[in-house]
RNA sequence: GGGCGUGUAGCUCAGUUGGUUAGAGCGCAUCCCUGAUAAGGAUGAGGUCACAGGUUCGACUCCUGUCACGCCCA
């Protein structure tokens, strides 16, 4: 016996049963264990930072994470999975801050930067709980003992030997950064902290002559526009957009010439009278003049005081040309750098001009901006003075404005790797491939050295230690044995308050550790190394397991994780780190917006789970177009219909099967091997079908392809296969035939059960663990996938029922359109098909349509004029070639043929057509020939198929039509009552005449269909009678239970 | 501003190497069936395939441009 299935299904507590059960049997575990000596299939976890509970992307990202491995290892490998947790960084320094109520760097380094990181420490877990417990309730298979931690010394002691890997390869250099920088805390802050306290400020913006040097025209001068001259002291080059039109001008009024973009000549004069236009100059024609320092204080700077050309200039505001200062200006300082401008900071902390600026020594330089316009005014060089409001970044702990400057940095060269990293991702199979062909391709191949300091306290640290003499003299640690062999100290932990304590002394030398810490991308792109404390440990198991067979992350990780690992194996490996990547797009509201907890714009993950459960919402984000990187607009409805399309349906018939074998006692045990039923070859073969799709899917990583075929095998299973196999289940006797028909619906439904067990793991479990028989191993998902499919697979029955389904439904739709309810028998059926041995394969079949059409007989023939007319229509895929322009005119000519020229073609003649005075003979490849259904008569033509019904009624019909009309009025009767289906009943009944003798007649039939063990005219008891409406006649009925 | 992607029914999405009647589900309407019952089925209405050009005998599909949206970068 198998269990009884509760009526009422809660599939969100059943899966919670599922996963106590896993918990109990400890499935996970197992799972691994009997794939211990068997080939690995790698997989790395991309590290989320815990900072806040899982939403939509983690669960999808996660799902999709969970169904490969398990997918692969049903395929007979090894998966392990290790969780990983993002420790560092930001996110979680911005908690701690919030905790210990610390507003800037500054507080931290006054509160102690060891108070401070053992909050983050402490903070770190704070959501572990609750993460275990999202993941594990989505059904993911993952481990959580086994996990890495960014934050543990093991996995930090590697990174140390990556960077020194790098630093080897002279990989790592120092350079500058242009970050916002607080004068009045000394700090420099984030770009995310700068973009936080934004004001609305009143700047000077002054435009500025510069005079050029051996130009065309006499005393010309461009002209640049600023809202910060306290950067002109500073000012190195000025730069020029190559392919915005500039002019040169003559100012009516002055007679100087100037020099500026010509789209901004309105913004400086009213009226064109005021100028004339000299010439006109792109601005790749003025890269490379030279131009007289407008301060004096760096003009030895080398390669100083040119014009610059650079795609950035825009001609929104200003003058067209930009003054570059690149110790204040991101742009200013990588287009300097290009050039080989070395910058020149005359600001010391405080932002205060120092001696290499003698004239504004000692004034902070916001407040030269006055001293700086007056001197330039007094040099004639000021050409115009406004102020400007803007919205500018503040300090948000000061309110003091920011102040954008170099600051120290260190980068790892990635600029030489590109076309290595680009042969390294041509192995890369990526889903979907435009993603990696285009996207990350483009990136790589436009890869920029890669700025690894961050100036801050909780993360992995720079193994650099400085000598304090001599900066340039430095020395890079590779683990902590060599620290603690240089130090002479014991190093139990890595983090920033702990080695910057420590101290190297070396030939009487101090060196001092640099005091960043590394971005955290280098921590997540080192994970494939530091998860398993290579090369500390685990060497031959990590080089013989590298790169990884799988990763899945989110769109948005194309220059984040995906990245990062390239970068690090190719200059550590010259390999790529990952094999396959599924890469998802984002999850949004319904809305098309963002997910937003301000807005409430979407339903709650867990309520969702909890009312539709895990398994619905996996299958709703699977079978959907985020799976190929496109971003999908989450709607619960959506899920819900997961959940009535395909595992509702799946569901009904599990329940079905359940039912009836515990009603005939069927257990497994019975099971025979024949099939000699057509339907259950049939069906064993969809699922084989279903079985190829979901494989072939599957190895291409092809999420959404895999779920599609599960649509069909549903349908096919639930509204063909046991819809037109019921009877064989309710039948009295327990012949072979049945004993078939339980066989087959066992078979396919424990086959279904592992095919879908990646995708559902909960139901799949389910069922199969009242499916499984004793020598079936515990779990669904211990089971090996099932690839035997080819030897199940007959094509040529999929194809003659296909042929079936159609003729059925054109026999539905004819039905509808006549008004005849299924109910009432007719008595015949044509079905032609002038292919004789297509027709050949639907007569076999021919029961499958008389029973679900309700129709006595059958007629086949091939010749369909009787029923439907013939046209012929040009097969433009093959007429198109051969006539070319010609196919205008053939279009009508065809269209036209008589039934006897098609008849010809058909028959293997070819016919001669003439088109515009040329002679095209016409063959049976040329042509499809189109039936249109006779006027008038109940007839359906698709493709080569004629149907046709004989509406005519007749007594014998009407009769057992009403029969008919009885037993499903009785049924409905039975339900009302609550009966069990097994219960007999007698029936009572008082009718007019025409009943009375159309139930006499169907006696056999009505009693066998209801359970009756009596129908009987009787005398109405009013009590326990009810009035039925049997197509317009109207009856009597009283049940009652008989033993 | 740049790179990439997306735009097909009211909504969510399919649509094979270009082939003339562009599909499915949901929703809506009408009907059917009900011993699968949180069911199931059929039929119908609903589309200038974002827009404009081009290539072609023929374009949802290929090319160019425009617009809108998304992701990343600047």
């Amino acid at each position: 016996m198998f269990k009884e299935i509760p009526s009422k299904v809660s599939f969100p507590e059943m899966e919670e049963e599922i996963i106590q059960l896993w918990k109990e049997q400890d499935t996970f575990r197992k799972s691994l264990e009997i794939r211990e000596n068997d080939k690995e299939f790698v997989f790395y976890d991309g590290p989320p930072f815990a900072t806040g509970l899982p939403h939509y992307g983690h669960l999808l990202a996660g799902t999709i994470k969970d169904i490969i491995p398990r997918y692969q290892a049903m395929r007979g490998h090894y998966v392990s999975r290790r969780f990983g947790w993002d420790c560092h960084g930001l996110p979680i320094e911005a908690l701690a801050q919030e905790a210990l109520g610390l507003a800037g760097a500054p507080a931290i380094k006054e509160a102690g930067v060891d108070v401070f990181n053992e909050q983050c420490r402490s903070m770190v877990t704070k959501y572990v709980e609750e993460w275990e417990k999202t993941v594990t309730r989505m059904g993911r298979w993952v481990d959580f003992e086994n996990d890495y931690k960014t934050m543990d010394t093991p996995f930090m002691e590697t990174i140390w030997w990556v960077f020194s890997e790098l630093w080897k390869q002279d990989r790592v250099y120092k350079a500058h950064r242009i970050m916002p920088y607080s004068w009045k805390l000394n700090t420099p802050l984030s770009n995310f902290e700068a973009g936080r306290n934004y004001q609305d400020v009143q700047d000077p913006a002054i435009t500025v002559r510069v005079k050029l040097l051996d130009f065309e025209f006499e005393d010309a001068a461009a002209l640049i526009w600023t809202t910060t001259p306290w950067t002109l002291p500073s000012n190195l080059a000025i730069c020029a957009g190559p392919d915005i039109d500039y002019v040169a001008i003559k100012d009516k009024e002055t007679h100087q010439v100037f020099v500026l973009a010509q789209a901004r000549l309105s913004a400086y004069y009213k009226k064109e009278e005021e100028y004339e236009i000299l010439k006109s100059y792109k601005g790749s024609e003025l890269k490379g003049l030279k131009y007289e320092p407008i301060f004096d204080f760096f003009a030895d700077n080398e390669n100083s005081f040119q014009i610059l050309n650079d795609d950035f200039v825009s001609t929104e505001d200003g003058t067209g040309i930009v003054h570059m200062a690149p110790a204040y200006g991101e742009d200013d300082y990588r287009i300097c750098r290009e050039i080989g401008i070395p910058l020149v900071d005359p600001l010391d902390d405080d932002c205060v001009f120092t001696a290499k600026v003698p004239d504004y020594e000692g004034q902070f330089c916001k407040d030269a901006d006055k001293a700086i316009i007056k001197a330039l005014k007094h040099g004639g060089k000021l050409i115009h003075q406004s102020t400007i409001q803007h919205s500018y970044p503040f300090c948000e702990r000061t309110d003091t404005p920011l102040i954008y400057r170099a600051i120290d940095a260190w980068y790892v060269r990635v600029e030489d790797l590109r076309e290595r990293m680009l042969k390294n991702n041509e192995s890369v199979h990526w889903t979907p491939d435009y993603v990696g062909e285009k996207r990350f391709a483009n990136w790589l191949a436009d890869a920029k050295d890669w700025n690894i300091s961050r100036n801050r306290f909780w993360g992995s640290c720079i193994p650099v230690w400085v000598n304090v003499e001599d900066k340039s003299d430095m020395i890079c640690i590779d683990s902590i044995e060599k620290l603690e062999e240089l130090s002479g100290q014991k190093v139990t932990d890595l983090h920033k308050h702990y080695v910057d304590e420590i101290l190297i002394e070396q030939d009487g030398k101090t060196y001092k550790r640099t005091p960043e810490v590394l971005d955290c991308w280098f921590e997540s792109g080192s994970m494939p190394y530091a998860q398993n404390h290579y090369p500390f440990e685990n060497k031959e198991h990590f080089e013989a397991n590298f790169p990884a067979d799988f990763i899945a992350e989110g769109l948005d990780q194309t220059r984040g994780w995906f990245y990062t690992l390239m970068v690090l194996s190719t200059a550590l490996h010259d390999k790529p780190a990952f094999k396959n990547v599924v890469v998802n797009g984002m999850v949004l509201a319904e809305d098309g917006l963002k997910m937003s907890k301000r807005l409430k714009n979407y339903p709650d993950p867990t309520l969702v789970i909890n009312k539709y459960g895990a398994d619905a919402l996996r299958l709703y984000m699977i079978y959907s177009p985020v799976v190929r990187a496109e971003s999908l607009r989450l709607s619960e409805d959506g899920v819900k219909n997961s959940l009535r399309h395909l595992i509702l349906p799946w569901w009904n018939a599990y329940s079905f099967f359940i039912t009836y074998a515990n009603i005939d006692g069927w257990t497994p045990e019975q099971s025979v091997p024949e099939r000699d039923n057509l339907m259950d070859r049939w069906i064993q073969s969809s699922l084989a079908r279903l079985e190829q799709q979901v494989t072939d899917a599957m190895d291409r990583y092809d999420l959404q392809a895999s779920v599609r075929p599960f649509v069909a095998f549903i349908e096919d299973l639930t509204n063909w296969y046991i819809r037109r196999s019921r009877r064989r289940f309710w039948k009295t006797e327990d012949d072979n035939d049945k004993v078939q028909a339980y066989s087959t619906l066992y078979d396919v439904l424990l086959g279904l059960c592992k095919i879908a067990a990646p995708f559902t793991p909960f139901i799949s479990e389910t069922i199969y663990q009242n499916l499984k028989t004793d020598v079936m191993p515990d779990s669904v998902h211990l089971n090996d996938f099932p690839t035997a499919a080819d030897a199940k697979r007959d094509e040529v029955l999929e194809g003659q029922m296909a042929v079936v389904m159609s003729a059925v439904e054109q026999g539905r739709t004819l039905r509808a359109e006549y008004k005849l309810k299924n109910r009432q028998p007719l008595a015949k059926m044509h079905v032609v098909c002038d292919d004789e041995k297509l027709l050949g394969n639907i007569q076999v079949l021919e029961s499958l349509i008389s029973d679900e059409l309700n129709v006595r007989a059958v007629e086949f023939g091939t010749d369909s004029s009787e029923l439907a007319t013939i046209q012929a229509k040009p097969n433009f895929k093959q007429l198109g070639p051969k006539l070319g322009p010609l196919m205008k005119k053939a279009v009508p000519l065809i269209n036209s043929l008589t039934d006897e020229q098609i008849a010809a073609i058909s028959a293997g003649e070819t016919v001669p057509v003439e088109l515009e005075g040329k002679s095209v003979e016409l063959t049976s490849a040329d042509i499809e020939i189109v039936r249109n259904p006779k006027e008038g008569m109940a007839v359906s033509a698709e493709g080569a198929l004629v149907v046709g019904l004989d509406t005519q009624l007749n007594d014998d019909l009407i009769a057992e039509g009403l029969a008919r009309e009885f037993v499903n009025k009785v049924q409905n009767l039975r339900k009302e009552m609550d009966l069990e289906i097994t219960q007999r009943i007698s029936i009572g009944f008082s009718s007019d005449e025409e009943i009375e003798t159309a139930v006499s007649n169907h006696q056999n039939y009505i009693e066998g269909e209801t359970l009756a063990v009596a129908c009987e005219k009787a005398a109405v008891d009013v009590e326990n009678c009810t009035e039925l409406d049997l197509n317009g006649h109207s009856c009597s009925v009283s049940i009652t239970a008989a033993d």
